[in-house]
DNA sequence: GGCAGCAGCCTTTTT
DNA sequence: GGCTGCTGCC
């Protein structure tokens, strides 16, 4: 047995929900007040008790991210008992289960996950051969509607029955071919990695039985969050033992567009009449200022459990409010906000999170970020897997593991181009209708289509291409595997040798790609080592899953994004009546998620919070102007302070003359994983440092010996050596160069 | 078959 | 304002 001494850390309530252990409880736990830590605990409490062995527990989180810091969390508590426990998003979890059981269900084990790409893809091919046209059927909400179906548990032919306009009708067509489509290709897509367990789980008894049997212990982590497939998973799989533990707060449910369910919380109670419930509502995250103020903010709805958050922490700062003329000077004073206060407070660069509605309000502040030469990071936007040529690779991966997957091989059959084009690859599609064969099915015996000579070749090249990726990809690990294809499908080379200048950052992605496949072969954690599951990992892998990094640099996200963090000080931007609250909020349940979308962002801070509106912004490439929002009212005035920026200050002015112009679009778009990101502590020097035999540092080449400085023209230019990529000619006015050492 | 140029879409949030 | 995907031209 483990020593417990852990628990004297614990306040009355987190102690009590951390050992009470045996049949269901609720925890409702207020912001700030110490949930993941009850949640660690708790686990960690089983394990050290010896109630159950690691992987008798199921771990329910809402982000890869969350479950892995939380595991390392329980490694710190109870070393290496706490190995091979469960935890994971739900989705991530339930494609574990559905490979194993994959069979049973007409699928085979190493099936493909369609990303919402792929459907809407697949959709769009559908709607073509339908005849139907996608101006009237749009694709994208084809496939919002087939989603959500899937977690409303409604087959086509369920759907079909409740269609009520010719729209419904037409998407109930297309869901039904979508469905034969994905089985076809040995693929799921996220609604099926949640509604096919559930199928599985009521037509295979047996089945459940063994799941039922095999986890001791659940628990789900941002109970507010989940939706009806997710709650009636949870139900099935605690039935037998009821030891099931939910977290959750009420106030914090802001994904109801994706199905979560806020009755879920409500209705744990009547599933489980004698259920316990534990309040969590000591914050020990922020002032009793940012408390309160975010106590009068969530009182306003009406929908919610009752709860009384307190702190015993300092009164702190008042709450700035900052009304700016228009984006950009919002953008401005909040950066000169976040100056003052990096003096002032001796704040970090990533002690500040700049929290907005929408991804698209970001470039305002990349942008004053940038000429001040404050490192930033941006979560969420495209994501890495969403790339281009990372999506290339992977469909070269996925295909190697399935070849029936449709959207993979039809990325890639021509690309990089191998002269089989739209005719030919049309051709072939309507012979694999006609015998009802995959299209790679097809492609095997391409002799027997009419097509062109030369497509017939390249037909026949391609698919030994394939095969041989096959082999490969059973015979070494994931990152031999992969880096064979890469190179091999004549990928790397195309970018490498491309004219065009982003094609050299793809390049350095898809190595970043083979990294990544690198570091998770060497992963001790990991249960094999193959290409088949290194895909099963990334197919879930989301841009909320990003490491941290120990980087200094301000962070950027939406609101959503920013759920389970903390920051020292915090600016909520963009709080305008049809942006926040946005304008698709029409019915007092959705301003009510738009309101507790605030706390959320108001419970971000723990210091300092400031909140700012642009009375005019661009919107759609056009000038509009915003009414404060509502939300601004909310706000007790006696915890405001409003903040008249003034001028920029004489430094601000030196900063902006000094940056250079080509700085963002070149420099920074060659950023490896995200573009467009500043190095954190990367500052660059006075041109007249730059002197023969000192060290600088560059961007994109590293660390190098400056050789010569020569004028040319009225230019200077300089000669460097780069360990990295040997000897560089560099315009001063252009490179920026860090003198070190 | 490949590329360039343009139209139209988007902007709510994501596994 | 920026991106994607389509069309039409070579």
């Amino acid at each position: 047995m483990v020593d417990i001494e852990f628990l004297n850390e614990l306040n009355e309530p987190q102690r009590e929900a951390t050992m009470t252990v045996e049949g269901p409880l609720m925890v409702i736990a207020g912001a700030g007040s110490g949930k993941t830590r009850v949640l660690t605990y708790r686990l960690a409490f089983i394990l050290s008790q010896g109630l159950a062995d690691a992987q008798e527990i199921l771990a329910l989180t809402f982000t890869n991210k969350a479950a892995r810091e939380m595991k390392d969390r329980i490694y710190k508590l109870v070393g290496s008992e706490a190995k091979g426990i469960m935890m994971g998003t739900f989705h991530s979890i339930f494609a574990r289960i559905m490979r194993t059981e994959a069979e049973r269900i007409g699928y085979t084990r190493n099936f493909t996950i369609y990303d919402s790409d792929d459907s809407i893809s697949l959709i769009k091919t559908l709607l073509k051969e339908q005849k139907l046209d996608d101006k009237t059927y749009k694709p994208r909400i084809i496939n919002n509607t087939i989603s959500s179906c899937k977690t409303r548990l409604m087959t086509p032919h369920d759907y079909k029955g409740t269609v009520t306009s010719d729209f419904q009708e037409k998407a109930a067509l297309i869901y039904e071919l979508y469905e034969k489509r994905c089985l076809k290709a040995n693929a799921m897509d996220f609604g099926d990695l949640l509604m096919k367990p559930v199928f599985l789980f009521r037509d295979h008894p047996e089945v459940l039985h063994k799941y039922q049997h095999h986890f001791k212990y659940i628990m789900v982590d941002e109970y507010q969050d989940t939706n009806h497939v997710q709650y009636l998973l949870c139900k099935m799989l605690a039935a037998s033992h009821e030891n099931i533990c939910v977290v959750g707060d009420d106030a914090q449910s802001i994904y109801s567009f994706r199905g979560a369910n806020i009755q879920n919380i409500l209705n744990f109670k009547k599933d489980y009449p004698d259920a316990g419930e534990i309040k969590l509502e000591q914050n020990y995250r922020s002032t009793q200022n940012i408390v309160e103020a975010a106590n009068g903010i969530i009182a306003r709805n009406k929908d919610q459990i009752h709860k009384r958050v307190f702190t015993e922490n300092d009164q702190g700062d008042p709450i700035g409010l900052v009304v700016a003329s228009s984006d950009q000077d919002e953008a401005h004073r909040v950066v000169s906000q976040i100056r003052e206060q990096r003096q002032m407070r001796s704040f970090q660069n990533k002690e500040f999170a700049i929290l907005y509605r929408t991804n698209a309000q970001s470039r305002a502040f990349e942008d004053s970020l940038r000429r001040a030469n404050i490192p930033y990071r941006i979560y969420g936007g495209l994501s890495f897997y969403q790339r281009k040529e990372i999506k290339d690779v992977v469909a070269y991966l996925r295909l190697a593991i399935n070849q029936s997957d449709e959207q993979a091989l039809k990325r890639v059959i021509n690309y990089p181009a191998r002269g089989i084009g739209k005719t030919s690859i049309n051709k072939m599609v309507v012979a694999a209708d006609n015998y009802d064969l995959t299209l790679w099915e097809v492609l095997q015996q391409v002799h027997r289509v009419d097509v062109s000579t030369r497509a017939r070749n390249a037909v026949q090249k391609f698919v030994k291409m394939i095969e041989r990726f096959m082999v490969e990809s059973n015979k070494g690990d994931a990152y031999e595997a992969a880096s064979f294809i890469a190179k091999e499908s004549g990928l790397l080379k195309d970018l490498h040798t491309s004219e065009i200048p982003e094609d050299l950052s793809r390049w350095e992605n898809v190595q970043e790609l083979l990294n990544a496949a690198k570091e998770f072969v060497e992963n001790p954690e990991i249960e094999e080592n193959t290409l088949e599951y290194f895909l099963a990992e990334i197919a879930l892998f989301t841009d909320q899953d990003q490491k941290d990094g120990d980087d200094n640099r301000v962070n950027l996200m939406t609101i959503h994004a920013s759920k389970g963090l903390e920051f020292n000080s915090v600016f909520v931007v963009g709080l305008e009546e049809d942006l926040f609250p946005s304008t698709m909020a029409e019915t007092r349940e959705d301003l009510e998620e738009e309101r507790r979308l605030f706390y959320v962002a108001v419970t971000r801070a723990m210091k300092c919070l400031s909140l700012s509106m642009a009375r005019s912004r661009y919107r759609f490439g056009q000038l509009q102007f915003h009414e404060p929002s509502r939300f601004l009212d909310e706000v007790d005035p006696k915890y405001l302070r409003s903040i008249s920026g003034g001028m920029p200050t004489t430094k601000t002015r030196t900063a902006t003359k000094r940056r250079a112009p080509e700085k963002p679009k070149t420099l920074f778009a060659k950023q490896k994983s995200t573009p467009m990101e500043m190095p954190a502590d990367f500052e660059p020097s006075d041109p007249k440092l730059v002197v023969p035999g000192v060290q600088v540092r560059h961007l994109k080449f590293g660390v190098g010996k400056v050789l010569a400085v020569e004028e040319v023209g009225t230019q200077k230019k300089a000669t460097v050596f780069f360990q990295s990529s040997g000897k560089k000619h560099l315009l001063l006015k252009y490179a920026k160069l860090q003198v070190v050492g």
